[in-house]
DNA sequence: CTTAGGG
DNA sequence: CCCTAAG
């Protein structure tokens, strides 16, 4: 059965198979015929992803800087995949590898730099500055390969950017990271502490928690004929030489596949070449991939002795990261706040810190029983993603965004890792540990590793460690991520084909990858699907693996509406009443492509009912009572309509107010309202 | 493919 | 969000 699924593929093999829960597969079956399309599509490994959120305007401004602005987004789409097209050879080739390579060392040439400075937005815009020109702009584009590594460049760029941003850590933030570095150190009765899980917020001033998130991202082709369980055969080689061995190996397999076999399918709307490779992109993106967990943990065993070792010295680090999947975007955003502002505190003294246990048996300063952290680069697992050939880079960059914001979604976890080895004794104490000793820190370093490998990851993938050690013995990525849940926010209006908030329109061309032009093409692309790089490895996969994987399918990420669309979702309803939902996707939603009718169907059945319970039984972000006072005057509106239609025929309502007065009183109420 | 509903 | 039945 396995093989029959992947002939349906039509991918070769390249992916793991995927295993259809019974009932779905006669359904998703018609849909993979689409996937043959996919056939082509190249396979892009990024080493390094890092904390990316949003497109911030920085970001983009690198990449648009060379292009005009407000092009439509259908033209720009195009021009995107000629790009595309121009850099695939390249990468069947293993021509990239070196153009990743370079751009890799200029970066982080650019980000020392930037780390320099005390600002953090200013670094991040001025190491794009520096990159850029470092960087030769113009040589990036004019050849191919060119808009790939230009591309990659304005990824470390972003990452850069927030990496930064990561530094300025919020007092939240610090509160819950720092803590048990303190405590536990040089004391036994830590013990009860578990490793940096402390729950203790004592002397947050005095810890300084210096995060920099180095990141690498890295095309190698070679990857490409490896199944995403033979990471092992990744060429690490490549990375190392500049410091940075930690990968991350991110595989979707069948997710991908599936997801994208259906959306393919479905949406007429979306008929433009364009559209049609976004909804593929999508497709294989789509996030499944973070129960594939168990291959992180794989990495975060691998070498923990990178070239950022020299970079781990004093200070402490915190972080703690909250897996619960409800709370995993709130804390991702606290996470954010709270990091950046620890770069503004400036120096923290570690003095302030030492007031505890005397046991001064540390290194240079005998009185300071404070072991103290700085953390350079926090490495990303290695990414595999798949995407076919007439991807958009935006949407490549939206794939990415994607399954980091995935990642990041499922939650994480830091893991230490003491020259190279895995400490998994939460409860011992650093002393214990041997992280005391200045030598040591030198050897020690943190990977965030996605929480999902304690949950379901594993169970689904079957023993992960056989899998990950075994396929990764030259050095395993390691999985460090950073998590920012602002892109939401940031572009949720965009998303929305009719943003209740006038301002939004106001995108800039240039910078903003909230763009509209842009956004078209993004949203189609969230979903990044690991996918083995090539056809070769499928075979070479073990059934076993392949099937258990298959099993895992992983529902999508959950996407809590924020206000502003549930705004969106309210004005169009109340216009169009209930029951044209794909109406409704299409005026007011038609830019989310994460959000389809279903889900505003499903949304609007949820609010309705949120409406009507009391606000202490609410749960997740409060959504202005304003907004459910319309909701339920426009559920009661339309429930009455329809049922009016229904014995009197069809009555198309128009706007004409005369016939929803609800309606109308709604809207205007609507209009007064503010959105945030 | 869309809707409508139950899970 | 997912899954299905139905149109």
């Amino acid at each position: 059965m396995v093989s029959r699924k992947r002939l349906d593929y039509g991918f070769n093999g390249f992916h793991v198979p995927f295993i259809p829960k019974g009932p779905r597969s006669a359904r998703r079956r018609g849909l993979f015929k689409k996937a043959n399309e996919d056939d082509e599509a190249c396979a892009f490994e990024l080493l390094a992803l890092a904390g990316m959120l949003l497109q911030e305007s920085e970001s983009s401004a690198s990449s648009n800087a060379s292009e005009g602005n407000h092009r439509p987004a259908f033209s720009q789409g195009v021009i995107e995949q000629e790009k595309l097209d121009e850099v695939k050879p390249k990468i069947t080739d293993n021509i990239l590898l070196g153009s990743f390579g370079e751009s890799q060392l200029r970066t982080e040439v650019a980000m020392q730099n930037c780390t320099q400075k005390s600002v953090p937005d200013a670094n991040a815009a001025d190491c794009v500055q520096q990159f850029i020109s470092a960087d030769n702009n113009s040589d990036c584009r004019g050849k191919a390969g060119a808009a790939v590594k230009s591309e990659i460049c304005e990824w470390d760029n972003k990452f850069q950017h927030y990496s930064n941003r990561l530094v300025e850590a919020p007092e939240n933030f610090r509160e819950s990271c720092d803590v048990n570095i303190n405590n536990g150190f040089g004391q036994e009765k830590e013990a009860n502490n578990s490793g940096f899980q402390g729950s203790n917020s004592a002397d947050r001033s005095s810890v300084k928690n210096q995060l920099e998130l180095n990141m690498s991202p890295l095309i190698d082709s070679n990857s490409n004929a490896k199944s995403p369980l033979y990471r092992n055969s990744f060429p690490l080689a490549s990375y190392s030489k500049h410091g940075n061995g930690n990968k991350l190996g991110i595989r979707d397999d069948d997710e991908k596949f599936l997801r994208c076999n259906k959306v393919c399918t479905k949406s007429k709307t979306f008929r433009s070449p364009q559209r049609i490779a976004h909804r593929r992109i999508r497709k294989h993106l789509f996030s499944k991939h973070w129960k594939v967990a168990p291959n992180l943990k794989d990495w975060e065993l691998s070498r923990s002795d990178m070239g950022a070792q020299p970079h781990y010295r004093k200070r402490k680090i915190c972080h703690s990261f909250e897996r619960s999947e409800h709370k995993a975007r709130v804390k991702r955003r606290k996470f954010f706040d709270r990091v950046s502002r620890v770069t503004s505190d400036g120096g923290f003294s570690s003095e302030s810190v030492s007031n505890s246990p005397e046991k001064g048996m540390n290194m240079d300063n005998p009185k300071d029983p404070h072991v103290k952290f700085s953390i350079k680069t926090i490495r990303i697992p290695e990414l595999y993603i798949e995407v076919p050939e007439t991807a958009t880079i935006g949407s490549l960059k939206s794939t990415i965004m994607e399954t980091v914001m995935t990642i990041l979604g499922g939650g994480a976890h830091v893991g230490v890792l003491l020259q190279g080895k895995k400490v998994r004794d939460d409860n011992r104490t650093l002393v214990q540990t041997g992280i005391s000793c200045k030598e040591n820190l030198d050897n020690l370093s943190f990977v965030l590793e996605p929480s999902s490998l304690l949950d379901s990851g594993a169970a689904c993938v079957g023993d992960p460690s056989s899998q990950c050690e075994t396929s990764q013995p030259a050095g395993s990525p390691e999985t460090p991520v950073i998590d920012s849940e602002i892109t939401d926010t940031l572009h949720e209006s965009s998303l929305l084909t009719n943003p209740v908030n006038p301002v939004e329109s106001n995108h800039d061309s240039t910078s903003s990858p909230t763009d509209p032009t842009l956004d078209k093409e993004t949203p189609d692309c969230r979903a990044l699907v690991v996918v083995p790089a090539s056809t070769d490895a499928l075979a070479v996969v073990p059934v076993s693996q392949k099937s258990k994987r298959s099993e895992c399918a992983q529902r999508r990420t959950r996407r809590p509406f924020s206000v502003t669309e549930v705004e969106a979702l309210v004005q169009a309803v109340e216009e169009l009443g209930t029951g044209r939902w794909r109406d409704v996707k299409l005026r007011a939603f038609e830019n989310a492509d994460h959000r389809t009718y279903v889900d505003l169907k499903d949304k609007w059945k949820t609010l309705v009912h949120t409406a009507k319970i009391s606000p202490q039984q609410r749960r997740g972000e409060p959504v202005p009572q304003e907004l459910l006072d319309r909701v339920l005057a426009a559920h009661a509106y339309w429930s009455q309509h329809q049922a009016k239609q229904n014995g009197g025929k069809t009555l198309k309502i128009t706007e004409t107010s005369a016939e929803r007065p609800s309606i109308e009183a709604a809207v205007v109420q609507s209009q007064s309202l503010v959105m945030v």
